[in-house]
DNA sequence: TATACTCTTTGAACCGTTTCAATAAAATAA
DNA sequence: TTATTTTATTGAAACGGTTCAAAGAGTATA
């Protein structure tokens, strides 16, 4: 089945191409008898004029940048998007956010998409699990098209903006071990995630840096979203009589926090006086918990901003700029679900 | 300044364009020799194939449609989000999403972008404040871009789905006056939104074909979200005392609802034995709330997908199809907000 | 040495529009 | 009636790549 061009309207209108082509543009130099016979014949063979071939001749002077996040629910990516639509709007640029949805195939995907969409750059928050596949970021590289990921991954020399998840966590379990918690456990993300096993690196290290032990039974994976991390934390509890529960939970994200606190509820366990916890990412509604959660506000914002810039940056340079890394660090902000344990 | 083309490379380099164009796509046919000469010729010029002219020729198969919504951070968007994108990855379309921010030049601009960007389709949370314009929805017309709004769209024939907002806030309000609720007042959304507008009738609709009469008073506008809500539901409770307060407030959404309820405990009202609250749309906190919120439950995610499906049922066509209206209905969610009122 | 292959590279044709100088037709002026 | 202007239409060139038959250069084979 061949595709209907303007020829093909030009043809049946009995008419030539520059004059559907100028029907098409709403140019007023057509007469309106001729006008009409060309827009009904379009309508009657349902012509679509294909945009990358008008884009070609035009000057085609649109600026737009690409977003590819991992998931589209999760409020750390909102927000991220969030900074970079405003860093990008504020440079005259628009952004199309796209979401591999955890899928490599379609992270992939997009990226060739955006390229072929002549979306100026790309940012990218890739999946990286293991050993992750990189030959479509080298594609890209080969083309010189610009990309920042906002994770590292080895194996390529890229524009990098990263939040730094070690340091973010271990300053939480600092101020925990301060405030006299030594029965800390960690609650752990999703086994497969970078995010997830960055928080477990931070976790150990406040304790080795303390010169205290972590040990395995310390750190417990009970998944990322509320509903997963809610029926793990029941069974969690569920496992171990009352004074075996440790005096703090340092989780992963704040959704998994709220999920903790909900169950530590059902076992009598109200934080902060039972149990102290805290969350991470510092999401729109962690304020707004039953218990205002104590959590690690990262930059969100700012971590998209930055991307953005530094997107915009290589797009708009003529010359082939040396890559850059830069790490944000996350705050510790302290609400009502942690408190100093009574020794 | 002219543009870098693979005409400008393979002048530098030495070779034909063909052989440079060998280079970009991987072929095994060049010689390291040459492959090595060409890309660092393509480095040294920052060349940048344009994707566009890459696709014209090729056989371009991609499949891909385009949200326009108004404001990322709003979850009710989230929402539609999810849907149309499981609708199009199940039917292997890929959605690229971009937001208007309240902005009507930029709902032009991106309707425009989509179809020059080979965008198959759209979908479009169109600005409407009072006399909207849509002259850049008749150009979509003219080239026989399909397109579904997800709000109607006054003066235009064109593909709807939509959510009755009327019948699902009079239904809420029903709801309040069989259970002995007469002290009742609903809290708008902001005054241009037409959104909001719908629900104001709503709740009109619903006195009067109860026969009772709903004053003006009855009605007033605190903003769609948190922070401001807050603030203005702060001002109302301020200015009455006790025994004028409403017995039950019918808010616009689930934010507002939240900061009402937050608002009201601060004048020790407790919802629902002091004040009956309820929500509009059901976001997914909205069940988390310190008083789980009774609400009013959009089927987003059915909302997403319905519109994602005319959408792609109008790509796919060869012919133009005539255009579809679908209203969806809300449902009410009786949750621990609201409740009977002692005579 | 001639012949057949293989490996590289070339360059013209093509993708589907827009653009615009040239032209044709119609209207107006002389 | 002819000259001039205005209005509408044409068609070839251009946009920036890809494609692929054909040619050229080496190499191995007979």
């Amino acid at each position: 089945m061949k595709r209907i061009t303007i020829t093909d309207i030009a043809k049946r209108a009995g008419v030539s191409k520059g004059t559907v082509s100028a029907v098409i543009n709403g140019k007023n130099t057509v007469r309106a008898e001729t006008r009409n016979l060309v827009t009904s014949v379009m309508k009657e063979m349902n012509f679509r004029p294909k945009g990358m071939a008008r884009n070609l001749k035009q000057k085609n002077t649109d600026k737009s940048i690409g977003l590819i996040v991992r998931d589209l629910m999760n409020p750390f990516f909102t927000s991220v998007a969030i900074g970079v639509k405003d860093y990008a709007n504020q440079k005259g640029y628009d952004v199309f956010i796209t979401s591999s949805e955890n899928d490599h195939e379609r992270e992939v995907k997009f990226s060739q998409l955006f390229s072929n969409k002549d979306i100026k750059g790309a940012i990218i928050s890739p999946i990286v699990e293991g050993s992750s596949e990189i030959e479509h970021l080298f594609k890209l590289k080969m083309i010189n098209y610009p990309f920042v990921l906002l994770e590292d991954v080895r194996g390529i020399q890229a524009n990098v903006v990263s939040i730094d998840n070690v340091k973010a966590i271990k300053i939480a379990v600092q101020y925990l071990i301060d405030n006299g918690h030594t029965k800390i456990v960690h609650f752990a993300g999703d086994p497969i995630s970078s995010h997830s096993l960055e928080r477990i690196e931070g976790f150990r290290k406040a304790f080795s840096e303390c010169s205290l032990s972590c040990t395995h039974e310390m750190i417990v994976t009970i998944g990322s979203i509320y509903e997963t991390a809610f029926i793990n934390a029941i069974q969690f509890f569920k496992n171990r009589s009352r004074d075996q529960h440790p005096t703090a939970i340092v989780c992963f994200n704040d959704q998994q926090a709220l999920a903790v606190l909900d169950a530590a509820i059902q076992f009598d366990l109200q934080a902060p006086d039972d149990i102290s916890i805290t969350g991470n990412e510092d999401i729109a509604f962690a304020r707004l918990f039953p218990v205002p959660l104590t959590t690690i506000h990262a930059p969100l914002n700012e971590f998209g901003m930055k991307a953005a810039e530094i997107l915009i940056r290589n797009i708009e340079s003529p010359t082939l700029l040396p890559v850059e890394n830069l790490v944000l660090d996350a705050n510790f902000i302290i609400r009502k679900s942690t408190k100093q344990l009574n020794s």
